[in-house]
DNA sequence: TATTTTATTGTACAAATGTATAAATTAAAA
DNA sequence: TTTTAATTTATACATTTGTACAATAAAATA
């Protein structure tokens, strides 16, 4: 037993991550470079890190290295791990945020006094992350992978909490409307599943092209919205009808 | 910005990992114990601890501790930390195989020549894993977390597929079967769509509640079976409907 | 019974890590 | 212009961590 695979060393052997040379120069306040450039510099770099490493994986040196940054000018800027953390996450959450609550509203109106439709409230609700996450943009892809690792973590969880759950809120007061006599606990989980479904697309593991016979005809997340929104659209209206059989 | 929350701090205060004391004993080879019980007892306390503070938090003299054994006999019978991780989820992944091959096998049966209807797919793959996180063991609790939060990691990624990839296969192959015209990416998708469902509701993260009015009345795992299995049922025979109208 | 193998305990260590301190230099404010 | 604040370089340090080595005793084997 626990005969060990041959491809285990290799599953294993990580990144090194890059230990790259921080440039000399004279210490003191830097000439022209403003310090939000540095900040953002360390959080791309952080943001990155956290995502292939994880939380615990990920060394505020080698953040430093690959933002051309001294060790402790990360400490300065964001001041502890947990803090740095949370600044990354939360960087990109206003945004899709501020998306989805936009998106949310305009439903509103021009669903009037009547209920969204379930396919607008998935769209809406899935779209701000997926295109983001799709479109070529290297940030937003490793913040959908980053996310997409925090799902399940109980750190990740609180984190996640944190910066989503009054959005989710929302949505779901939307969707129980739009669902009338589904306990609220199956539109939870169907919600929970979506999301689910969701960060699995954009997390871009490669488990889909790995199970294709044809890996070259796997998509990227963008191309594969419409099929997860009719994916998740359908398991919602089946929740519906299944309240009404009964 | 950057404002840091009250909870920030609680949600990185983790669980000081119990620095239970190991009894003192003599050197040497015990007397009663057969070291499978001691085995067993590592890889308990590996699951545990790998599942709460994932693969790089998991400190070897913590899982040495809850184990109630000295630090040395983790890497006596495992090896170095990579294969120690390996054994943790190779142990319930080949009896979680088993269960889903047997499914299958009894399904391929029952439908004869024809195909296996998706709701028996969906159940006979999806039910091994809720049930078995959803009944009390608590062995098969924390494996069911440690798996949902490796779902989305690069290393996860690789362990997941040296172990579940083959039976995914198979079961992807009758899916396809029992959904003629719809694209093998389409077929991908909503199977991964299900895996990371599956995967949340059996994570156990407590969002579910956290995001209910009444947080009483959000079932477990188990219960939410039927739910689950009904949604990612109707997930993806919308994908067939929407083939069959192009 | 003598010898080898197995399964422990106990100690040690080099590398890595988060954080803190000191010094230097520029920007901004008074 | 003088003073204060901001931002960086450079170094240090106590912990933690994975791994290795040495010793010991029971079990298995010859």
């Amino acid at each position: 037993m626990t005969d060990t695979p041959p491809d285990l060393e290799t599953a294993f052997a990580a990144t090194p991550p890059s230990p790259q040379r921080v440039p000399r120069r004279k210490p003191g306040r830097p000439k022209g470079i403003s310090s939000e450039q540095t900040r953002a510099r360390i959080l791309d770099a952080a943001e990155r890190l956290f995502a292939d490493e994880g939380y615990e994986g990920a060394a505020l040196r080698d953040v430093a290295a690959a933002a051309q940054v001294q060790l402790h000018a990360v400490g300065y800027h964001f001041g502890p791990k947990e803090a740095l953390f949370d600044t990354v996450v939360a960087r990109r959450s206003v945004i899709m945020t501020e998306l989805r609550l936009a998106a949310l509203e305009a439903a509103k109106q021009a669903a009037g006094s009547g209920s969204i439709p379930i396919a607008t409230l998935v769209r809406d609700y899935i779209s701000p992350f997926v295109l983001s996450a799709g479109r070529g943009d290297p940030g937003w892809r490793t913040y959908a992978a980053l996310m997409g690792r925090l799902a399940n973590s109980p750190l990740g969880t609180e984190i996640i909490a944190r910066h989503y759950d009054s959005t989710a809120r929302a949505y779901l007061s939307e969707f129980r409307r739009s669902l009338p006599g589904v306990p609220e606990a199956d539109v939870i989980e169907g919600f929970s599943a979506m999301v689910a479904a969701m960060l699995g697309l954009c997390a871009d593991t490669g488990r889909p092209a790995r199970l294709a016979d044809e890996p070259g005809e796997v998509p990227g997340p963008a191309e594969s919205l419409d099929t997860l929104v009719r994916f998740q659209t359908a398991g919602f209206l089946a929740l519906q009808e299944a309240s009404d059989d009964r």
